[in-house]
DNA sequence: CAGATATGACAAC
DNA sequence: TTGTCCTATCTGG
């Protein structure tokens, strides 16, 4: 389930089980053999994580750099490694642990200029302490996009995704359609915050819950009244459903190549 | 067992 | 806006 949260998750999983260890990296698929015999052997002194992208910092300087897309994965487990199946193309090895990486967009070692590129074009991101989201609003105020567009636009909010664009959008009223022109700075400070607080316990939590797990804010005016057997969502992938807040059936429509999701009453 | 689907991003038109 | 790529999992026949 690869938005933000996910990743920086990972980069504190893979910071506990090989941070400060020598890993022993191979490429089972092949793919990406030169980049592991590069790896391989050295320490991995710290990861990182911007957004959806994560890093690995090894010793020596060389920079690993994974996007997982839509399908990666990265499982892990207590040595021994089992046998490699499937399309495994990282798997680092430590006396103690192992960690296999499948279907990655990305799998690449970074020089520094590299790795300086890709940090520039990256907006905020909410999980990170050192964000500038006003740098984000400047982006959003002046642009015609929808604000589902804008805000699933990495390079003006990073580690966003789907399920939180549609769920943070939900939470405050505002349809995936507005344009971004139309968001006042204290609608865009209650989304920033929320995604925050989202996004945080995403991390803590281990999934998307907008629901159940975090409360809406008292500043959005609205408690939610979410039934017993309410999901852990209000809107993503509910269309036809009753909203959890009103009951009305929440609507879905393609926004560009993605499916949005809204309560036509809620969101307006 | 084919086909659809998935929390993403990019290039090409 | 459309096509393409990365892989696993779920659906229906």
């Amino acid at each position: 389930m690869p938005e933000g949260h996910t990743i920086h998750r990972l980069a504190a999983r893979h910071r506990e089980l090989f941070g400060g260890r020598v890993v022993a990296a191979s490429s089972p698929q092949g793919r990406f053999a030169e980049g592991a015999a590069r790896i391989s052997g050295r320490e991995l002194v710290d990861t990182d994580a911007y957004g959806k992208h994560l890093l690995h910092r090894y010793a020596g300087g060389a920079v690993l750099h994974v996007h997982l897309g839509l399908y990666g994965k990265f499982s892990d487990g207590p040595a021994p490694a089992p046998l490699p199946v499937g399309e495994v193309r990282l798997r680092l090895l430590s006396p103690a642990n192992w960690l296999d990486l499948r279907g990655p967009a990305a799998c690449e070692l970074l020089d520094p200029p590299e790795l300086d590129a890709l940090l520039a074009r990256l907006g905020p991101d909410p999980l990170r302490a050192d964000a500038k989201p006003e740098r984000a609003y400047a982006a959003i105020a002046r642009s015609e996009r929808p604000l589902m567009a804008l805000l699933m636009d990495q390079s003006i909010v990073a580690g966003t995704g789907l399920i939180y664009v549609t769920e943070a959008l939900f939470r405050a009223g505002l349809r995936p359609t507005t344009p971004g022109r139309r968001l006042r700075p204290k609608q865009w400070a209650a989304i920033w915050d929320d995604l925050c607080v989202l996004m945080r316990s995403g991390v803590e939590v281990g999934r998307i819950d907008t629901v159940r797990s975090v409360h809406l804010p008292e500043a959005m005016g609205r408690a939610p009244r979410v039934d017993r057997h309410g999901g852990e969502v209000y809107v993503y992938r509910r269309a036809g459903q009753p909203c959890l807040v009103c009951a009305t059936k929440v609507r879905t429509a393609l926004q560009g190549a993605r499916n949005a999701y809204w309560c036509p009453t809620c969101q307006r």
